[in-house]
DNA sequence: GATAAAAGTCACCAATCGTTGACAAACGGA
DNA sequence: TCCGTTTGTCAACGATTGGTGACTTTTATC
């Protein structure tokens, strides 16, 4: 054990870096059942059992592979009249910006069947939308309203990164942002309550 | 083999009818890797061997347990100014309707990591929306439209059957109608394009 | 009631999975 | 150079998977 503070490029952390990367690429291509650890190892040029060693099991594999990601700064003043386009913004950022990788991906594979993905996927919305939308509204209804963002928010992940509908994923991000802005926009600020 | 044409309510096709209920039910919860013929045995009170007797492998199974669904006879006519509404109404008949039974939770559940049930699930949106969608509008951006109507549809369903986001699941149709259809609306009428 | 087909049971195979422990090589400080 | 720690390899474990085939029981027809 080396408990390595502060810096140390120690010759290992490089084989663990190189796991994590494997896993992330294997469990976004082809979520947590579908990606085997002997497949990490081969993809990472290394025997299984240091996965394990690595990393004390698949589930905590997972966990480390899947906290990449996803948190601009909370912002500080919301314009309610640019919430929806500010919001879709921020995700197209996160998802297809270089820090969180397929980070994306790897949740949204696994969720449909790891009840673990699928906490941190509600967590995600729970966190990220929520406060934002209950920022600009009444609070009775911020659930209702931050709900129906993240299920337009979940499908175009859904539909961009994992099924790959060719239309979906031929939109530029100015594109995206004209759509769909308005509509989280509408949501946002809830008009209907007819 | 008993070729069975017509009518014949006869005891081996009852045991039929519930291996498929059963394998319908596990599909539906544990998506396609998540539930193994042995489970679909057990819930079945029958031997797993004669879930392979019956159906030939697990793949025919499974297509077999995913092709319930999903298909009102098309529309003739589309009144332009309602298609938003129009289509979020017949989703949510098919989805939630007697017919179909856990259909869609079956294939959402396994597009994640099943390409078949992945390319079931683009047929079905390439099928229902898009066609619908090419009826009001110019052909050129038909699939664009569709590709935006198909994400939110499919957040939807994800949010509300898979992910079982609280505030989703809480929604009534009529809440969903008056909330969805005006977005849908938005994006199959194409008001962008700035 | 005999008999053939249908319906159901049981034991088992080969493959793959996550995980483990025993052991060999490489490395670094003394 | 010696030696202990780190880094890596290898073979194997128990469990579970989809699938097969031999077998027995039920059912229906004559």
């Amino acid at each position: 054990m080396s408990t390595n503070h502060s810096k140390k490029p120690s010759k290992s952390d490089r084989t663990r870096g190189q796991i994590l990367d494997a896993a992330r690429d294997l469990f976004a291509e082809h979520g947590y059942d579908g990606a085997s650890i002997r497949d990490v190892g081969t993809r990472a040029s290394i025997d299984p059992a240091m996965v394990i060693r690595y990393f004390r099991s698949k589930d905590e594999l997972f966990a480390r592979a899947a906290l990449v990601d996803l948190q601009l700064p909370a912002l500080r003043v919301i314009d309610p009249a640019t919430v929806g386009e500010t919001l879709i913004r921020r995700f197209l950022e996160v998802w297809e910006g270089p820090a969180s990788g397929p980070g994306m991906a790897i949740l949204l594979r696994s969720a449909a069947s790891n009840e673990f993905a699928a906490e941190k996927m509600r967590e995600i919305f729970a966190d990220q939308v929520r406060p934002v939308v209950a920022a600009v509204g009444d609070l009775a209804d911020a659930g209702r309203r931050a709900g129906l963002i993240s299920s337009q928010l979940l499908g175009l992940a859904m539909c961009r990164y994992v099924l790959r509908l060719p239309p979906v994923v031929a939109l530029s991000h100015d594109e995206i942002i004209r759509n769909v802005g308005p509509a989280l926009q509408r949501y946002a600020t809830g008009e209907d309550t007819a």
